[in-house]
RNA sequence: GGGCCCGUAGCUCAGUUGGUUAGAGCGCACGGCUGAUAACCGUGAGGUCGAUGGUUCGAAUCCAUCCGGGCCCA
């Protein structure tokens, strides 16, 4: 003791601190302020250097084998909130799995094929130099610029604490993976599944290239706008009568997709009305009428009675408007506007996504006349030879004379433009790699499928239901440079494609071998079976598919390239678990390349998550700006805060992000945080062979194990359940309710006052270890650093030589009798504590008491509540209120009346007693005269 | 525009098959303690359960419409 300023200046407080020392205080290493940003990387390299990843698969050889498989984020740009939550999740379900004694190995995946990656790279190259570089380089570019986000992304991923296979990896270009990609493939292909058909895309006749929906910019551009006459091929029943030449009206800004009309859509229930102008009847959307009659400068015309609805015109026919030798066909279709147009649309499947989709609901034909160059061919009928920006007004004219033509001026509108060129692109139909879903039952045996699978929330199951009903077939053909060819040959001489078992089987040992690179520089003739002919016209000469497979195709055969291809892994999967957008992507892709290949789904259960929202329920934008990166979460607060956060809130729905939730959770982490240090504190002195037996035990500390059975059944449940943000919420509030302000708030009397070996500390000790090694258990998967921090520094004996807190198993908190009386009886304590917790208050402001220990209560309660009090023992009583003295007095209601304590203030102890009834030591009550004797 | 989903205190979450004054913890305000101290304990104030209409003796809970938001399509 420091006495600088002498003897008088101590007041009676200071002498009493003398006390201090005879008085077992909480003592700890365990630092209060976590200081995660820079503590965290020592964890990691600890786990790295002990190969926690190895470790924790080897401690479960031989158990049950829980498989989350992973969906491979794009190798570009660094990680996100979304991948981040998506991530911790996973890890904490392998975690938890893992200590409950799972075979549970974690292969992270990544998909690094594909456009994003082939734009950058075009990109970073500029115009000049990618003219010059062959598809070959322009490939090793890409390879190696995925590998660069590969390792960043993988980076900052173990940063959050992911454990897993970062060393060996899965990469959709990896050689294996490209092997599996051919595999599903060829079965798909022998299954009859596979497909060559058309389907309008983007186009730039300038580049000669196709564009994905990325590489498009929308620019304003001036275009014709006709009003065109169809000629129906007999006039329609409710105008036949009138005698007179009766046409469907359209309108359209692309004279030049008019050669590949085939059909006129309507709106289905819209009224659409014949009017007789100028001796003829026009038939169109009676809403559309007086705009029509505007644009067309009619002065007199007549709108006939008949009135009726687009179905019914349906199946009706009219002549073509350029081939007028043929016949096109009235449909009906939902994407009918009403707004603009006359309500009748002029369709050219091969020309427009809608036209496609109606042109493949009605099984229409799809002329395709336009060729790469953008120059009609013979099906351009008179403007064969011509291209199409050249035809447009020669269709024009030519309409007009054969007097089809009602209208024509010009107008603005937003039109799609090529990102290399600047120019506007045409709508084109090409060939194109279909999978069916209808041919061979696909679309069936999916949606059989999927009732087998369990669907986390309830709701996916519909939306993956709906999504598989609806969905046309799949293209899975795509027209660039940076991905997986789709694996047959064309014969040279006929165009018949080439492919068998042979093929495949040769195709699949190349790319297992030297990756799809050597597709593109090999020629089949260098891996192909000798003799490899057409089966056609048997000629030798085979070109290689020039397309790729959509990247969808290629994750989604990840069951076969990762989980059947690597040994520690097996398909199906238990889950797989990603945001709710990847029903449209990953989730289905999977599902249907493993029904169409093995009539299976690759997964037992797909558990799926929102999106990541701002505090206001708004996604994140750059434009918002409203982003969080978890990098500067992890700067700022930890990756244990980023962890805790994602328990923490409800992933069925989206799950909000901003400043003020992040403060929370920090705020929660540091309570949690300091109730392991509570207990760490209090631990420093204790061995579990100096354990208290239950019997043995102070009733309460009884009931705090059945309270930390409780606990660690339901947090179980919820694990099990899915349900973290319970783990989280039940976990927290016991921290804060059960432990704080009630148990170790009560015990630190006995912990601090009685002799450090007395049975009354030690059974505190004994619940207390017991507290600790549970919980620090129950918040491994979540908290991964504290956890493993407050592991090393518990004392050795509580460790049992386990190296890592993931090493050591799932909690079970044995209870000896029937923990439903102890259950009951302290519901009463704590209704009783509840009411006096009020009185004492009241009693602080009215300047009757401080803290609590200067009052004594008497506890007022009816008949049953005041025998079940009675029965713990007045004095047990006091000390669960921390009051010097309680009397249970039996009344109607439960009230409390607060009191002075009646002794003194014993200067050890700080309770209210009757003092020096040991003359040995006079000064302190009777409890601490005998705990100073001892020490003697 | 269509499909699926969401909207309970400033924040994160509870609210059992519709049933008495809608709960918890945090945050906030105020107070206590100074032997968990950049901690700890207590008390209190915060909600027309997105809005409106309906079903019902009774609705946060069921139905309809609308508003706001998210994902996926168009």
């Amino acid at each position: 003791m420091f006495s600088f300023f002498g003897e008088e200046l101590r007041g009676p407080e200071n002498v009493s601190n003398d006390y201090k020392q005879t008085m077992n205080l909480p003592t700890t290493d365990f630092p209060m302020r976590a200081s995660l940003s820079t503590r965290e990387p020592e964890w990691l390299r600890f786990w790295d250097e002990m190969d926690l990843y190895r470790k924790s698969l080897e401690a479960n050889e031989g158990g049950p084998t829980f498989i989350l498989h992973d969906g491979p984020p794009y190798a570009n740009g660094h990680i996100h909130m979304g991948t981040a939550f998506n991530k911790v999740f996973k890890d904490l379900i392998v975690k938890y799995k893992t200590m409950r004694g799972y075979w549970s190995p974690y292969v992270p995946g990544w998909d690094c094929h594909g456009q994003p990656i082939e734009h950058q790279v075009e990109k970073n190259l500029g115009p000049e130099k990618m003219k010059a570089t062959t598809q070959a380089e322009l490939r090793a570019l890409c390879r190696e610029y995925a590998l660069e986000f590969v390792k960043i992304q993988g980076d900052e991923f173990q940063r959050l604490g992911v454990r897993g296979d970062f060393d060996n990896p899965y990469l959709t270009l990896n050689h294996s993976y490209e092997a599996g990609d051919v595999r599903v493939f060829a079965e798909l292909y022998r299954r009859g599944m596979v497909y060559k058909g058309s389907k309008p895309i983007h186009w730039c006749y300038r580049c000669k290239t196709a564009l994905a929906e990325a590489e498009i910019e929308y620019h304003d551009v001036t275009s014709p706008s006709i009003y065109v006459k169809f000629n129906f091929t007999q006039a329609p029943a409710p105008w036949v009568s009138e005698n007179l030449q009766t046409s469907i009206l359209i309108w359209t800004t692309t004279p030049w997709t008019l050669p590949a009309n085939v059909a006129v859509t309507l709106a289905e229930s819209a009224e659409y009305v014949g009017v007789k102008v100028d001796g003829e009847i026009i038939v169109m959307a009676e809403a559309l009428v007086e705009s029509v009659a505007a644009v067309a400068g009619w002065e007199a015309y007549e709108v006939l009675s008949a009135k009726v609805k687009g179905s019914e015109l349906a199946g009706l026919t009219y002549a073509l408007p350029i081939h007028t030798d043929g016949t096109g066909v009235i449909i009906t279709g939902d994407h009918v506007e009403l707004t603009t147009g006359t309500g009748a649309v002029h369709t050219a499947p091969g020309h427009g996504e809608e036209d496609y989709l109606v042109g493949v609901k009605f099984d229409l034909p799809m002329p395709m006349p336009v060729d790469d160059n953008g120059v009609f061919d013979a099906g351009g009928g008179p403007f064969q030879g011509m291209h199409v920006e050249k035809a447009s007004p020669l269709i024009i004219e030519w309409l007009k004379e054969r007097g089809s033509l009602l209208s024509s001026a010009t107008t603005s509108h937003s039109y799609p433009h090529c990102w290399r060129c600047k120019k506007p692109v045409i709508f084109r139909a090409t060939e194109q790699w279909f999978i069916s879903m209808d041919g061979t039952g696909l679309r069936d045996a999916a949606l059989k499928a999927i009732q087998g699978v369990e669907w986390v929330p309830g709701w996916s199951v519909n939306r993956i239901n709906s999504m598989v009903t609806d969905r046309p077939d799949w293209c899975i053909s795509r027209q660039r440079a940076w991905g997986v060819p789709i694996p047959v040959f064309e014969c040279a001489r006929c165009g018949e494609t080439v492919a068998n078992d042979d093929t495949f089987a040769a195709v699949e040992k190349l790319f297992a071998e030297e990756g799809a690179d050597a597709w593109f520089t090999k020629s089949p003739a260098e891996y192909l079976p000798a003799g490899t002919a057409c089966p056609r016209c048997a000629s030798t000469e085979l070109k290689p598919e020039t397309d790729i497979v959509d990247v969808w195709f290629e994750s989604g055969c990840s069951h076969t390239s990762v989980l059947e291809a690597r040994p520690e892994l097996r398909y199906p999967a238990e889950l797989y678990l990603e945001g709710s957008d990847q029903h449209r992507g990953w989730f289905q892709s999977s599902l249907l390349t493993a029904v169409g290949a093995y009539d299976t789904a690759p997964f037992k259960a797909v558990l799926t998550h929102g999106f990541i929202v701002d505090g206001d329920g708004r996604k994140m934008s750059k434009s918002l700006g409203n982003v969080v990166s978890p990098l500067d979460v992890v700067a700022k607060y930890g990756a244990d805060i980023v962890r805790l956060w994602t328990a923490s809130s409800d992933y069925s729905q989206d799950v909000s992000v901003s400043a003020e939730i992040l403060e929370r959770t920090s705020e929660a982490y540091r309570r949690i945080r300091n109730t392991f240090r509570f207990l760490l504190s209090n631990l420093e002195d204790f061995d579990p062979a100096a354990s208290v037996a239950w019997d043995d035990m102070p009733e309460l500390d009884r009931y705090a194990l059945v309270n930390l059975a409780d606990l660690s059944e339901r947090v179980t449940k919820s694990y099990d359940d899915w349900k973290f943000h319970q783990v989280y919420h039940t976990i927290y509030g016991y921290c804060v309710t059960d432990l704080s302000s009630f148990y170790l708030d009560v015990l630190k009397d006995r912990l601090y006052a009685d002799a450090a070996d007395s049975l009354g500390r030690r059974s505190a000790q004994t619940v207390l270890a017991e507290v600790l090694r549970t919980l620090v258990r129950l918040l491994a998967p979540i908290l991964s650093f504290t956890t493993e921090e407050v592991w090393q520094f518990m004392p050795e004996s509580l460790r049992e030589g386990v190296p890592s807190v993931h090493l050591a198993g799932w909690p079970t908190v044995d209870i000896t009798g029937d923990p439903g009386e102890l259950r009951a009886a302290y519901a009463s304590v704590l209704e009783a504590r509840d009411v006096a917790t009020k009185s004492l208050e009241d009693a602080r402001n009215a300047g009757v008491i401080g803290k609590s220990q200067e009052a004594r209560v008497a506890i007022t309660a009816p008949a049953g509540v005041a025998e079940m009090l009675r029965a713990r023992g007045e004095t047990a009583l006091a000390e669960m209120l921390i009051v010097s003295a309680v009397t249970v007095l039996d009344g109607p209601e439960l009230r409390v009346e607060v009191l002075s304590a009646e002794g003194t203030k014993c200067p050890r102890c700080w309770n209210y007693r009757t003092l020096a009834t040991d003359a040995a030591h006079a000064d302190v009550c009777e409890r601490c005269a005998a705990v100073l004797s001892a020490q003697e």
